[in-house]
DNA sequence: CTCAAAAAAGAACGATCGTGCTATTTTGCA
DNA sequence: TGCAAAATAGCACGATCGTTCTTTTTTGAG
C-alpha cells in the first residue's frame, strides 16, 4: 500500500474512535492532526474539505461495522445459529474497548437526520443494508422453521434494532451494567426458544 | 408573568424547536436570538452562558414531555387502558408537527454521553424518571393480570423502550412511514392481548 | 406623568475553525 | 546516488462564536 493510504488509514481508524467520543460533526481538522502527529494542513490535503473526511470516517466506520459483526456472523451455519451470532457481535461491541463512546453510526443517525447532503445519504444507505442483512437472516431462520410460529420478520427485525439502540442507550448514558443482558433477553423471547411467551423461571405458587 | 419569564419562555420554545432540527449542541446564541427576534446580547442576559441556556433547553424539553405524554396518559384509568395511553402519545410525539427534527432529548442522549457535565446529569435524572415512570406503569397492569404470564417488567420497558428509539430512526433518517404502526404492533404483541406470541393474521394453508 | 429600574441593543474582544497558498521535507524510481 | 514528484509543514486570511462592557430603550409603580 502507498504511503498515502497508509497515512489515510490511520488518520481514519484515529478519526473513527473520536468520532465515537464526541460525534462526527464535532470533529474537527486541527485536534485530529494533533492525534495523528500530522499538521493541519497536511491531514487536510488527504481530504480536501471537512465533509469529504466525515464521508470517510462514516464509510470507515461502516467497513468496520461489516468486518466485526457482519462477516463473523456468516461463518456460522444458516438460520438461528447465523442470526444468534449476529446480534450477540452487534450487542457486544458496544462493550469492547475500540468504541469508547458508542457507536458512532448510531449517534450519527441523529446528528444528521436533518441535514441533508453526502453523509446523510450514506447513513441512510448503510442502515438500509444494516436491516436488509437482519431480514434476510432472520428470513433464513423462519424458512428453517426456527422462529415462533407466525413471526413478522419486518417487525421482528425492527423489535431486535430497538433492542440494540436500548441496550447502547442504557450503557451510554444510565451506566446500566445489565443492558447488555437485557438485549440478549430480549431476543431469546422474541426469536429463541421460548416459543410460548416467557414462561415463569420460578415455579408458580 | 414578568416581562422577563415571559420572553424567557418564548426563546425556549424556539429553542427547543432548533435544537430538535440540528441538537442541542449545536444551538448557537445569535441565530437563536434572530429567531426570537433579540439581539446576540438581548438572548445572552436571559441565561448568563451558553451551558446554562443549553441546560433551560433540556428542562424545556422534558418539561414539555411531561405535559404532552405522561399527563395525558394519567386521565386513563390504571392498567392497560393508561399504558396503552402512554405508549401511544410517546410514539404519535414523533411524528405531530411539534418536533420537526425528531426528539432533543433522544438526540441529546448521544451527543452529551461523554461529556460530563450538568446538562448530562439532567438527560440521566430524565431518562431514570421516564423508564421508572413506564416501569411503574407496567407493574399495575401486571399486578391486575393484564399482561401476558410471566412478563418482566424490567425487560418490557427495556424492550418497549426500543420501539421507541426503532420508531424514531426508521422515521427520521429511513423516511419510514410504517415506523409508528410498527411500534404499536410491537407494543401490542409484547403487551397486549395476543397471549400466544404472535397468530398469523392471513388464515394458515 | 415621572423616573428609577429592568430589559434589550450595539460594538468589540479573543479564540477557534476551515481553507488556500507557498515553502520544505520526504519518498521512490532512474 | 540524483532528482522529480509526492507528501507534509508553515503561515495567514476570513468567518463564526461566546462573552464582556457600555449605551439606549422600555417597563411599570408612585
Amino acid at each position: 500500500m502507498s504511503k498515502k493510504a497508509l497515512t489515510r488509514e490511520a488518520i481514519l481508524q484515529q478519526a473513527v474512535r473520536s468520532a465515537s467520543q464526541i460525534g462526527i460533526s464535532r470533529l474537527t481538522i486541527g485536534s485530529l492532526a494533533g492525534q495523528s502527529g500530522l499538521s493541519k494542513s497536511g491531514l487536510f490535503a488527504h481530504f480536501g474539505s471537512k465533509e469529504a473526511l466525515q464521508l470517510a470516517v462514516v464509510q470507515a466506520a461502516q467497513a468496520q461495522f461489516v468486518e466485526e459483526v457482519v462477516k463473523p456472523a456468516f461463518t456460522q451455519p444458516r438460520g438461528m445459529p447465523r442470526l444468534r451470532a449476529l446480534f450477540h457481535a452487534w450487542v457486544m461491541r458496544l462493550y469492547g474497548g475500540s468504541m469508547p463512546g458508542g457507536c458512532p453510526l448510531l449517534a450519527a443517525a441523529y446528528e444528521f437526520d436533518d441535514q441533508p447532503g453526502a453523509i446523510r445519504d450514506a447513513l441512510v444507505a448503510g442502515q438500509r443494508w444494516q436491516r436488509e442483512t437482519l431480514q434476510r437472516l432472520l428470513q433464513d431462520a423462519q424458512d428453517a422453521g426456527e422462529l415462533p410460529a407466525g413471526s413478522d420478520v419486518p417487525l421482528l427485525a425492527f423489535m431486535l434494532f430497538g433492542l440494540i439502540q436500548s441496550a447502547h442507550h442504557d450503557h451510554q448514558l444510565l451506566d446500566n451494567h445489565h443492558s447488555a443482558q437485557l438485549a440478549l433477553q430480549g431476543f431469546e423471547q422474541l426469536c429463541g426458544t421460548a416459543q410460548a411467551p416467557a414462561i415463569p423461571t420460578t415455579p408458580a405458587t
